[in-house]
DNA sequence: CCTTACATTTACGTTTACGTCAACGTCAAC
DNA sequence: GTTGACGTTGACGTAAACGTAAATGTAAGG
């Protein structure tokens, strides 16, 4: 019945290169919800996954209260109109958000693939220079 | 002969929605390198791009001094083989940082969709039940 | 029993990226 | 001549995201 495995904190902080200080401070705003053995922190898949989208936001450089409300939102039972209707306007927030950084990303992917391309015709003219001697 | 439009602090402040104080700081930290009319400053084009990219980094998550970075070892001439060879390391480690990035914001478009296919459906049902009222 | 390894809380320290005055210069407009 | 509008240089303040040290608990192993 895989009585759905639980982590230490230092098996989530090998897992995902974070410190456990780091993984305490998520808990402080919000963002996992341990329960305990003893004193001890038991996390459970849900707060791996949470870890798991905290790391996500963060490298797309979401602040972690940012991350909260996201994580919040998707988690809460919106079902009145009013609210799927607001709902529905941050989920655009972000979309257009995340598609402007695809934007950033194409760019700044272009001008590693000129600097590279550079990068390589200079080395490929050296090694001639040197090969000549 | 267009002698390559200058601009004020303000023109760029408001041209990108920044401060004037977080342009002056940018210039503080070493992007940002305008030169005088008196007391004040006056930027270039070049600085007018400078300022481009540092934003763009930003939205990516990157902080002022991996910007500096960046934007140094762009406008460097390397030309020996060794320090070519360590300026593709960095191109290639950007790179694969990039493309992590890409892989995070599909990920998280998709889930955006799913979350607004979801709202729709209640909207949807939510209004049936209005209308049968 | 003692050490070692891992856990805890509390608390202060640090870096980054500016915000926010304060005090002043300057040039045009009234 | 003074009033804005815009610029300047300090200098101090601040929020975020942990790092780091101190003091303590505790379970397992030798």
């Amino acid at each position: 019945m895989s009585a759905s495995r639980t982590f230490t904190i230092a098996e989530l902080a090998d897992e995902f290169d974070v410190t456990p200080r780091a993984i305490r401070f998520y808990e402080d705003v919000g963002l996992l919800e341990p329960s305990r053995a003893g004193r001890n922190r038991v996390y459970t898949q849900r707060d791996r996954t949470r870890l798991k989208l905290t790391l996500r936001g963060k490298r797309l450089g979401l602040s972690l209260s940012e991350i909260l409300q996201l994580v919040r939102m998707y988690d809460s039972e919106a079902d009145t109109a009013p609210q799927l209707n607001a709902f529905l306007d941050v989920l655009r927030m972000h979309r257009s958000q995340l598609e402007q950084q695809l934007d950033d990303i194409r760019v700044m992917l272009a001008e590693i693939g000129q600097h590279e391309q550079r990068c390589k015709r200079l080395l490929a003219g050296a090694a001639k220079v040197t090969a000549s001697r």
